[in-house]
DNA sequence: CTGAGATCCTGGGGGC
DNA sequence: TGCCCCCAGGATCTCA
């Protein structure tokens, strides 16, 4: 999403929103009794943020697009009129592009916020925030009773953390992902959190992972998923220790860790 | 309040 | 080769 919206910010902020398109109502949502399209129809796009998966697209009237993309979800802005697969909210801008929210699965969804909505509210700390200290993290962690793994993805703890970087995290801090949040011994947790920023970070810097459908707003894709360590890797040997990648659920999500180096103790 | 599980969707992969 | 089944997954909802 952090790729996603670098990409958009450069190609939107400033333009006018011309016309509005909604091929799917459910994904394009209104407060109650407006009509996303009347409402959103002549704003203009004060610029483009991010906050935990969402991308948030600022409008001048002080309203604000909140996007999820789920798992499959695209926002690509376009120049030219052709069709784009499984566009389901189009966006005619000035300059004649195209902002595009399209997704196959139609999980996403594009929420016109009103100006004093506090749709975030539920939302945790940001992980690259400098509010999101190791003690903090600790803080957090404490009596928890929760497997660390699905703590992480817990959106109203920690804002942004998916699935591919809860368990890459967890492998380069060597910790099992089953393990009781608050179980973590101090310099465990410090790990994590190390772990947490450095594999955040480098996921950005690569340009997200492109593990299905994921492209920015250019319509590349990403580069971390070539320099995962264990997301996928079931039956792969540790880069780090040789020992086996296996594949477990948690909460109902595919977790994938080392079996020697990440022990439940 | 916490935690667990179902739900939404469709393309693609596996099995036969 | 073709067909069917099942699964992936983030957020939100219900339920215990």
């Amino acid at each position: 999403v952090e790729t996603i919206v670098r990409g958009l910010r450069r190609k939107v902020a400033g333009k006018r929103i011309d016309s509005v398109r909604v091929g799917l109502k459910k994904m394009a949502v209104a407060p109650p009794g407006l009509d996303f399209a009347t409402e959103v129809t002549g704003e203009r796009i004060e610029g483009v943020g991010r906050r935990g998966k969402y991308a948030v697209i600022r409008l001048k009237s002080g309203r604000r697009l909140a996007v999820s993309l789920r798992m499959t979800g695209r926002l690509v802005v376009l120049s030219g009129s052709g069709p784009y697969p499984y566009a389901y909210v189009e966006l005619g801008l000035s300059g004649g592009v195209r902002l595009i929210f399209a997704d196959v699965r139609q999980f996403g969804r594009m929420r016109l916020v009103d100006r004093r909505e506090g749709w975030d509210a539920d939302l945790g700390v940001e992980p690259l925030s400098g509010a999101f200290t190791p003690d903090r993290f600790i803080a957090m962690l404490s009596g928890r009773t929760t497997p660390v793994k699905a703590f992480l993805l817990d959106q109203r703890r920690i804002a942004g953390i998916g699935n591919i970087y809860a368990c890459e995290a967890l492998w380069e801090a060597g910790i099992h992902p089953a393990k009781p949040a608050g179980s973590l011994l101090k310099p465990a947790a410090r790990r994590l959190h190390g772990a947490l920023g450095a594999v955040l970070r480098r996921a950005i810097v690569l340009r997200g992972s492109s593990i299905d459908d994921y492209v920015d707003a250019d319509g590349s894709k990403g580069g971390f998923q070539n320099v995962l360590s264990v997301y996928g890797k079931e039956g792969t040997s540790c880069s780090r220790c040789g020992g086996e990648i296996v594949r477990t659920v948690i909460r109902g999500r595919g977790t994938w860790w080392c079996r020697k180096h990440q022990k439940l103790e």
